[in-house]
DNA sequence: TGACTATGTGTCATAGACTGACACAATGAC
DNA sequence: GTCATTGTGTCAGTCTATGACACATAGTCA
């Protein structure tokens, strides 16, 4: 059943077991969710087809949508906290010349493609969420854990408070504006240097319809 | 057990049955979820309370959740959607001189509080909402089911399509902007007078902060 | 290497949201 | 009053999720 760890950097032999244990559940159930769809795939057909027991799922993963929004693999156990602060960081380390929406669009056209092209794993996860009406309403839920850390880069930004109304909007307003970039990147067949173009178009959009 | 319905209006005796037993549902379980919290409280505690099997509170909402997105006893079915579209009728037909903050703000002016004072349902649903981490969440795609509708209107009002980028975002901002303004509305005490106030206050900053 | 501890896993039992099927009761129409 | 329609309770069952316990595996120390 294991499958040869040693390629696999990291701690104790317990640690690169549940990585790759944690890898395989995630694996297994976005094939299932592509082949059955979301709702007609169970817990069990998951664990069943990883060759644990439900219970055991659970110990990976609070709940089954937790699939979907999990970040990789965490090899290292909290890589995308890293990549969430960095990325955070570049936004407030942009020239203060630069408006909210022109620092937020330099930031993702350096990152946003490379988080989607990684590994096909976020791909994934955005087709199984796209292909499911209900998803997309809890997907806005993902992206909402965000969003106070946009707001308080934004607030930053702005030299306001992070609960204050106007950075919050203004998160409000971009996380929809990447999800819908998101959307039609999907729906155009998800070429990698098809990003940089939506996300100037948006983001020219946007500039306009708030201008 | 049924209560004297002669002085409702409506339908047949069955369509007055009907919307009684929804009511007493409804409030029956905001009152549970205000003692003992939304969960801790479960269908049958509240199917119970009402003297009905917890099979037949299926048949009257869809989920437990349903409970804090309906919109009121609905004794005339479509009350509300009449209400909706008159909103957003509204929103269309402010002065085309108007941006679209300043259509929409007078729009919340006139019917914000009318919405959330008609009876306390409203509140009492919020109250819930706001107490429940794991609600505000979820509250965020009852306001979700609106965007588009939100957006259409900016859309004519934009001379554009509702699919298109700008629309949707400034709905997205916008209902985030209601959603701050009832966040503090209920923090302050919920007093209709201080509806007015946050509405002017929240776009002020909305508009100081998106132009 | 062998014992000892910590951690992971399976099994079992259970709660709670929801759904389908069926029998029975109440309503509305004639 | 008869009869079709519709509402209700009961029962059984699915699925997500969690707690308790026993057993096995990995890490540690002598």
């Amino acid at each position: 059943m294991r499958i040869n760890l040693c390629d696999m950097p990291g701690g104790t032999l317990r640690e690169r077991q549940r990585a790759e244990t944690r890898t395989l559940i995630l694996d297994a159930a976005l094939t299932l969710f592509d082949v059955n769809g979301y709702e007609h795939t169970t817990v069990e057909d998951i664990a069943d087809a990883v060759g644990i027991s439900s219970r055991t799922f659970f110990r990976y993963f609070d709940s089954k949508t937790a699939l979907l929004f999990d970040h990789g693999p965490s090899r290292s156990s909290d890589l995308h906290v890293a990549k969430n602060s960095e990325m955070l960081a570049a936004i407030v380390a942009r020239p203060a010349a630069e408006t909210i929406s022109e620092a937020l669009m330099a930031v993702l056209r350096e990152r946003l493609g490379q988080m989607f092209d990684s590994d096909g794993l976020k791909l994934r996860q955005l087709r199984v969420i796209l292909a499911e009406p209900a998803l997309r309403v809890q997907a806005q839920d993902s992206f909402h854990e965000r969003r106070p850390d946009l707001a308080k880069a934004f607030a930053l930004r702005l030299g306001q408070h992070p609960d204050d109304l106007a950075p919050r909007v203004l998160a409000a307003a971009f996380t929809e504006a990447i999800w819908i970039i998101l959307e039609r990147w999907a729906a155009d067949g998800a070429a990698a240097e098809r990003l940089p173009d939506l996300i100037d178009e948006a983001f020219a959009a946007v500039s306009a319809g708030l201008g």
